[in-house]
DNA sequence: AATTTCACTTGCAATTTGAAAGTTCAAATA
DNA sequence: TATTTGAACTTTCAAATTGCAAGTGAAATT
């Protein structure tokens, strides 16, 4: 069976997928409590630098948070890019690989709000999803593509 | 801000919810590398004892195997059964609440399809997807409610 | 009756995580 | 200009989780 590689620059190893499925594939990158929520709070919150992400609703640890935008970074779903207020902040963007994941962020609340009780905004946005999911898709992406 | 909980039994101990963001509860049950892909050897294999998923392509550990089992379990997600064929063997099927992850399971594939080298087949899987999502979606529904 | 299969459990080393404190550079304030 | 604050990390170390190997007991097979 072949294994696919790919080269963390950072971390200075290199990552193996465990097999050539595409299920197993994406659990080696997400497969963990943190790196989604990194993309969930760029996507739903337009949050963009490591301030934001620490002060997120989870308390994720700092070394975990420089962790996870390193591995994002390495595995092509973030960017870094310069901020345009400061120097001193780094601004952290969604490849087009990290905006694909959309479609995937929208099963997965709408499954989970199905099974679980959700925060009342969660709720709504369900309600929405079930009305006209494309639509809620396509004004996700829009709101993203031009940097909200 | 609230807090949820539910009791693992045979860890005997609680399992808390970090937040009630839907796809923060979705991580704090399947946020590691392997949860999934016991529900992925169920839907798309045909799976369903324990040396099934322990012979699965990945090999995960019997501990770990296990351990995932029971917090599924615990968390609805799947349910054991009298095996038809023997009193050694458990059947594992998914619960409604498992069942209704294939969307998600159908995106993470779409997903990964378009941005890794994948398996031939899941590259044809993924060429049917782009045809007609519903109907595959559809199909694998009624594939596990007969219980292939 | 002996061996193998099945679904685990146990023990232990290695890896990962999480909490706290420290570092570096930029920017704001006194 | 000196000092403090803010932003993005890094380091340290204890605790938790994972992975590997071996073992267990009931059921099925030879």
């Amino acid at each position: 069976m072949q294994v696919f590689l790919y080269f963390c620059a950072v971390k200075k190893k290199k990552i193996e997928y465990r097999s050539d499925c595409p299920i197993s594939i994406t659990l080696d990158i997400f497969g963990d409590k943190w790196s989604l929520l990194i993309v969930r709070d760029i996507v739903f919150k337009g949050m963009n630098t490591y301030s934001d992400f620490l002060n997120s609703g989870e308390k994720i640890a700092t070394n975990i948070l420089a962790d996870r935008l390193m591995m994002l970074e390495a595995g092509g779903i973030i960017a870094k890019q310069k901020h345009p207020e400061s120097k001193a902040k780094i601004l952290y963007t969604l490849t087009p690989k990290g905006i694909a994941l959309v479609p995937v962020l929208v099963e997965i609340i709408a499954w989970s709000e199905k099974y679980h009780e959700v925060h009342p905004n969660a709720t709504q946005f369900a309600k929405q999803l079930r009305k006209d999911k494309e639509a809620v898709i396509k004004q996700i992406l829009s709101g993203l593509k031009k940097g909200r």
